[in-house]
DNA sequence: TAAAATAATACTGTATACAATTCTAAAATT
DNA sequence: AATTTTAGAATTGTATACAGTATTATTTTA
């Protein structure tokens, strides 16, 4: 294992599991277990300061969300994302962002319009200080607004399992010279065309969004191709 | 509790959490549990002859899938599908299968196509014959194949799951008069504009196609509307 | 008689114990 | 020396036991 987790604090109403679930998600994502290696339940398990129960129903629930890959009597292992699970994922982006941006520009209130605006604007400070905790937080704000504006709970929750997945490499793709701008730029486009009611702009401007997002996620990762 | 279940045979390699699952899921979709019903853990186990343990990991996995809805320290129901989601899973299932269709039309290969075909005409001799059972397995089958060409695992995973979802009251969209020709007329199509690789007019085929069979089940639940 | 309080029951949540399998490594054989 | 065999250790799969909470029923009080 690469650093340790924090043990589980009891603070909350919600069950263990799902604390436990969270804590070795968020693990995986900002890099403390690398892909492949391996998840042992009884280290994850004194690690928390649980029993292998949680950590064995948490690991369940990370399988079906496609972070760990599990091997029946051999093990759980973190998943390794490879540009054949990019494309996937981006293949399905582009198709599923449109669809919501064109709900969300038939039925977003105005309240969610302003805090769209206030998202955009934040989104511009945070550029200016080079702030990316700050980047990261404002960007995730703005999606869920945007997700949650298209009436469609299920559609926001397999988007947002979709951007999970790449949320541990997206990093990069974010201190791609120049794309802070350029998503700045798309978010704008894409805010305007819902404040205009315009389904099909709205629906063009999420798929340009995405489109450019894989481009630039493709680039940082493979520079060549 | 409606029916009872069978007791988990052991002949497969396959965990214990697996066999349970496939055995409550389709007893959910069968209608052996009605929506609503409540779930206990330890009738479940008893009753197929397992302990608690894969009771519990297979009820977490399909709750993911959308299949029972967990209360926590409340229990679990079998979960109830209403209009609303019925709009939720068609708003994206439209999305979902143009995409698959669109990406099957560049992707599939003769042997496939050949398949494709070989079901068609296994479909018209199911409707002529009226056999419900054989009617849905060749149905199934065909869009197994489908979304196998698109070479997407992701996209093919989603759309099961949410196939699955309505599995249990697609019955009687399959019953509804004159809809199964009409589907027959609507695969036949899809399968026609992919054989000639015409993405634009495969993917408009398959939104028709979902659109309609989104009509007609709204029609068959509720035929006011 | 109705409502509130309290006790009993039953279920879920978590921990632990046991069984079965697989991986590791050491020893034996070719 | 290399390969196979075999014994041990470690890990996952499953079962069971215990703790905590929610529900239900009963009793008490107004």
């Amino acid at each position: 294992m690469a650093g340790h987790l924090q043990p589980i604090k009891l603070d909350s109403y919600k069950p263990l599991r799902e604390l436990v679930c969270e804590s070795i998600r968020q693990a995986i994502i900002d890099g403390t277990f690398s892909p492949g290696e391996r998840l042992m339940e009884i280290q994850l398990a004194d690690e928390m300061g649980v029993s292998r129960t949680p950590v064995r129903e948490a690991i369940r629930k990370l399988e079906l969300e496609g972070f760990v890959v599990m091997i029946p009597r051999r093990g759980t292992y973190v998943a390794d994302i490879s540009i054949r699970d990019i494309t996937e994922i981006y293949e399905i982006r582009t198709c599923l962002d449109e669809l919501a941006a064109g709900l969300a520009a038939e039925r977003i209130t105005p309240e969610e319009l302003e805090t769209l605006d206030r998202h955009l604007v934040e989104f511009g400070i945070a550029i200016a200080e080079n702030d990316m905790e700050k980047i990261v937080e404002v960007d995730t704000a703005f999606h869920e607004v945007l997700y949650m504006a298209s009436r469609n709970a299920r559609l926001h929750s397999i988007i947002n399992n979709l951007r999970e997945q790449v949320t541990s490499i997206r990093g990069r793709s974010m201190s791609y010279p120049g794309r802070l701008t350029e998503t700045m730029e798309e978010h704008r486009a894409l805010v305007d065309s819902i404040a205009s009611r315009d389904v099909e702009r709205a629906q063009s401007a999420a798929r340009v969004h995405i489109e450019n997002a894989e481009h630039t996620l493709m680039k940082s990762i493979n520079p060549v191709t």
